[in-house]
DNA sequence: ATGAAAGCGCTAACAT
DNA sequence: ATGTTAGCGCTTTCAT
């Protein structure tokens, strides 16, 4: 009953056949008879015998491995419950498609210029999903280069890279759009670090649904943050001076920071000030006053992202697929609610 | 330059030696001439040669994986802060020992039955880290049974069970002992779940302080959460029925949502209740009013499990390491501060 | 439909 | 100190 150090050939010997049958039944081969099947099935089954995957793979020159990359900019990113989810939607993904997901991590430059490397070659890894940083990534020309199968969350410049991404520009559109039409006319913005580009994007969202409506841009109400909840604070602190009566934020996080700036301001929100967040993280629920956001499927992205790198291993790297996911506003008492309806 | 597709037997060619030369000069064999040495290493650095990492444990039987394994019970923890930082401690470690990380979550029950064979056969991984959920898991049972080098993160009470944990009891017996010194008289708790190891021994320290200054214990004060926000707003609400004095929470998040359960109710924290809670994330410190909590060294605890695990793998399963970690009280506005001083 | 045999790229005795 | 050789456990032609 100990499958463990049993091989193909011990299986073999012992169902009566030879050892390429056994791997046929293995992997599903149809070219055997139903009966030998049913035999080796059986021997299979009451051995628990599985195959090693390191010869498997060794063999079929296939790892049935996945590589997720979270490059170095993107730590500040893990101290938020994006992350989490994120992962947890490319790991159920993992899991449904029986690949193994493989998590690297980086905490320094010299990590990175060693880990890279390794990477992007085909060996260990089947493909890869890499967290989008900075634009001047290090690991995609390595990646684009070893032609290995990747896809990138959050988008790329490049022509030949895919991506899968969340609409950041209609959801910051239609965030301040609706608060807008709730008469909101001194609209800032706190943005994420421009190195970022959901932060860029959630911005361009921002610029456009002034534009639309005509109203004017006033450089001194929009105020970069980092994505943590102290640089939400700060930045709020900041905007106070300027009198805004309703801040676009790009992250729940930083809204939580900036609703802690108001508190302590004694600020009233929704009263005195509207605030629209970004993410639709469980504290925005729960936040005081609850947090009007834009919710984006994260963990579904996070599906998606693996359900599109096992498309390309695939079918091959072209055409290059660009998937970009809706996003939903969430309407609650932050923003001077009162249902106007989803926008 | 491109070292992709080269193998070992290539560069034996183009270095003149044999391929079990190359193969010592990879492994850092001493049984090779300086020179021999010398050449080889050129070699390998101008084709950019790296050998074939599955080749090479199929043939060593050492994979250089190891898996981080999260069963079920514990996905309300993927929710908090204190996942990633966990996982970072893990992943900087595996860095520095040159080990791949791979992941294993698990959705459903299905995945774990499916999922724990794989895992605990000793083929893919060369050890496992698994965290500890309820008492009687599943996994660690297969996991003893193969053999296979792995450790705990959170106590466990089979006695060939290597652990890396954090003193629980300890860090929550100070944190309350900090309130009677401070006055308290009617010192509730918010627990977590008690098929969490780490929640019962937190109630246990909490016992234990009352116990050691003679204090009544109160059933009606103790009252179970979840460790998410939402059950700490709600215990918190239960609890002011039974008017205590002092609150230690068992997680920094429950404690969040207990801060809003008083918010709410228009109760002033530290004035009229203490607040007491554990982990010290980093929402800790902005909250209103900054949180008193007991610090638990979350990334360390991870490198150590990978550091207890590599020790393991070395130098066998005994004797079964049993590391306890300390905590360290902050204390800040909410337990009605004025330092004391650290207790 | 099944078996025989040749690898996959490396490591590790064993021999010299 | 270096080379020769036999695997590691599987997949995959190529025969039959």
């Amino acid at each position: 009953m100990r499958g463990d150090k049993l091989t193909i050939k011990e299986i073999a010997a012992l169902a009566g056949v030879s050892r390429s049958t056994v791997s046929r039944v293995l992997n599903e081969h149809p070219d055997v008879s139903a009966k030998t099947r049913q035999q080796v099935s059986q021997v299979i089954a009451e051995t628990g015998f599985s195959p090693n995957p390191i010869a498997r793979s060794l063999s079929s020159q296939k790892s049935g491995i996945i590589g997720l990359a979270i490059p170095l900019t993107i730590r500040s990113l893990f101290e938020d419950p994006f992350f989490p989810r994120f992962i947890q939607g490319i790991s159920q993904s993992c899991n449904a498609h029986d690949y193994t997901l493989s998590l690297f991590l980086f905490h320094s430059q010299e990590e990175e210029a060693k880990l890279y490397p390794r990477i992007a070659r085909r060996q260990l890894l089947d493909g890869v999903i890499v967290a989008a940083s900075q634009s001047e990534n290090l690991l995609v020309p390595q990646l684009v280069a070893s032609q290995i199968p990747f896809v990138m969350h959050g988008r790329h410049e490049d022509p030949g890279v895919s991506f899968v991404q969340v609409d950041n520009v209609n959801g910051a559109t239609r965030a301040v759009t609706h608060l807008i039409r709730r008469g909101c006319r001194r609209i800032a913005t706190i943005t994420g670090r421009m190195d970022s580009l959901s932060a860029v994007d959630r911005k361009q969202g921002y610029l456009i649904a002034l534009w639309d409506r005509g109203y004017p841009i006033d450089e001194k109400l929009i105020i970069a943050g980092d994505f943590t909840e102290m640089s939400g604070y700060e930045a709020m602190q900041r905007l106070l001076a300027h009198k805004p009566d309703a801040v676009f934020v790009a992250s729940d996080t930083m809204a939580l920071g900036a609703l802690r700036a108001l508190r302590e301001a004694k600020i009233s929100v929704p009263k005195d000030i509207a605030l629209v967040g970004f993410d639709d993280l469980p504290h925005a629920a729960t936040a005081d006053p609850p947090l009007t956001t834009v919710r984006q499927p994260i963990r579904r992205a996070g599906a998606l992202a693996v359900e599109t790198l096992i498309d390309i291993m695939y079918n091959g790297l072209e055409p290059t697929r660009r998937i970009i996911m809706p996003t939903e506003l969430v309407i609650r008492v932050s923003c001077g609610a009162g249902q106007i309806g989803q926008v």
